[in-house]
DNA sequence: GTCACTGTCGGGAGCGCTCCCACACACCGT
DNA sequence: ACGGTGTGTGGGAGCGCTCCCGACAGTGAC
């Protein structure tokens, strides 16, 4: 009832303050917070012992208001907190981003859009006034999010190739991708050198980018082998552990000749092995298997996984600083960057 | 050089648009968004209309700049974004949390304090012109960040009892945490009970207030059986499914006749089965293992994990709700929940 | 001595909002 | 008729900052 409310005006000291401190005016220490060259010596002194006496932080609502830039920047998750958090491969695109971001001014948002719910809040705050940028990951063909951004005037950056852009030589932003085809190749071309010849693939979600390309590197290798298209040979996951596995029972109850299999990604490969194991066949004496990804599980399974190494905390980093360079407009409209992939040999192939 | 820099006020309506649009004055349309009471139908429909057909949406710094608030809170927590990905407990957390901030206007911000440069960044956003409350998450012994938070006048939850209060009867601020110690108990009675009698564990750090009542429960086991202290049957890991592997090991050439384990989590328990497979011997005919968490790796694991079951999600949900009620200022200040453990028996004991 | 130019600096204006005071107006009882 | 009590309402003040204009001193050329 009575509790009285915080006075509207707290201890914090202000810009006023460290003026009056210093001797100087309100616009000289402006000019050395913000790193103006224009300001003697001798000023700027007197002001950095006066911040450093009152323990002045700027206030950033303040400096939001007028400036109209907040300096925090958004990675969207189009992926539950599960799969965010299971699978080592987000770890890595965040580590890199704030490695990039680290001498920036700029602050991390990490967002999730899954639910109904989380989606209209992360629209809600996918505005100019919150966020200078955006980074978008693991993008469904349909978002409708991308679009939103960009309508929005909000620089954009997409983490993979988006899905229905994947043929090159079609503009399509700004985005950050892996060789995902080439690196789905080679690990095929190491299955018939090993000389397997019944080769199955387990193949990721058709309406993403990396699941579409890494299952066309898988056909350009059995078209580089003459070999013609095997529909039986094919089954999709949707790049989780338990799919995986289900994918993997599928292929064998239809083609149980199968030497070898491309799983495109380490987790289902996890699943796979599981299921492989279930049927009494040893990997990889009867089966080989290459995954893709190498993430830590590649190393956790058993036996250790082959599977394609892509330069995940390399992509947060490009992805980072391309965001950085579009917000201040330093770089062209459609640039893009397509970083590449190397077969880790191991034990399952 | 001549970039013209965009012009200094954007097209985006404001509060005094508004108003003139639908012929009020400037108060009215503030209390129409804040949702007070004191406007009349007429006025507040007029306002609304002008909303919708300018697509308004506030200015949230210039109201944060008067309010003070900032309609965030922070998820701080105290590890690498290797763990903090690798781990399902994580991801179980951030699930609760958002849901329990789903009704609230209160956007969640997770950041990670590892690297000295990370915390720097952390500790340089954790004001409340930042925030409005924060929580901490995998809180270590001597870490500074609680103090700092309460020092600046912030809301502070934590998710786990703070190591050095983990016995009863001490307050310890806020906090939300499961039963660490009973859980441990009745893992190691299941042990007990199915006759086994040669028992080990693998402790967590023992800075974390988590570790340390795991193996407090296992002690607290072996007294029930009027057994004295072995320290040979004990070694320490850091939740890693490495060091689960190593401790088990170790464990293992100290005292080869174990026939147990209970380990103080699933990917601990991960680690110390590849090495008990390693080791020849076979799980649960020869060794049996109890693991802790009961995160999706327990149903992965070969065979699968029994293992403590803790309400994870709840957990989040009970420390954003507490938070809250912190903020709004309707809460006791030693105010804490302690939620319940069960055990899930699968095959691994 | 005058003028132009450069390097510093102070402080007014204003960003878009909330808070709150003053006031208009209706309605009631006396 | 009057004052009292509420309910709605408008708009001034001010949050803490950046931007920018104008002032001023010092320097060198003429």
């Amino acid at each position: 009832m009575s509790t009285s409310r915080s006075t509207r005006t707290d201890g914090r000291p202000t810009l006023e303050k460290v003026a009056a401190r210093a001797g100087v005016g309100r616009g000289t220490v402006s000019r050395v917070i913000n790193g103006s060259t224009q300001v003697s010596p001798a000023a700027k002194a007197a002001v950095e012992q006066a911040i450093a006496e009152l323990g002045y932080v700027p206030n950033l609502a303040a400096r939001s208001l007028v400036t109209r830039r907040t300096d925090a920047v958004a990675l969207v998750v189009s992926e539950s907190e599960e799969r965010l958090f299971g699978e080592p491969f987000f770890a890595g695109i965040v580590r890199g981003i704030s490695s990039a971001l680290v001498d920036t001014p700029l602050q991390l948002w990490l967002a999730m859009a899954q639910s109904a719910a989380e989606r209209e809040r992360v629209e809600r705050h996918l505005t100019p006034q919150h966020v200078d940028g955006v980074m978008l990951l693991s993008l469904h063909d349909a978002d409708p999010l991308p679009g939103l951004v960009e309508q929005r005037g909000l620089p954009l950056v997409l983490g993979g190739r988006p899905a229905r852009l994947t043929r090159p030589g079609v503009a399509a932003g700004r985005f950050v991708d892996v060789d995902n085809a080439g690196g789905a190749r080679r690990a095929v071309e190491h299955l018939y050198s090993a000389g397997r010849r019944v080769i199955a693939t387990i193949a990721g979600p058709q309406d993403m980018g990396a699941g579409l390309a890494r299952l066309d590197g898988y056909h350009e290798a059995r078209v580089g082998h003459g070999l013609l298209n095997e529909p039986d040979l094919i089954a999709y996951g949707d790049f989780s552990y338990d799919s995986g596995k289900t994918a993997m029972k599928l292929l064998l109850s239809r083609r149980p000749d199968i030497d070898a299999v491309f799983i495109a990604a380490d987790l289902m490969a996890a699943g796979a092995l599981r299921a492989l194991r279930d049927s009494g066949r040893h990997v990889p004496d009867d089966v080989a298997v290459v995954g893709f990804d190498d993430t830590s599980v590649a190393r956790q399974t058993e036996p250790a996984l082959t599977t394609v190494h892509q330069p995940i905390e390399e992509m947060g980093k490009a992805m980072a600083r391309m965001l950085v360079a579009h917000i201040s407009e330093q770089i062209p409209p459609d640039s893009s960057a397509v970083l590449d992939t190397t077969l880790v040999i191991r034990e399952s192939a």
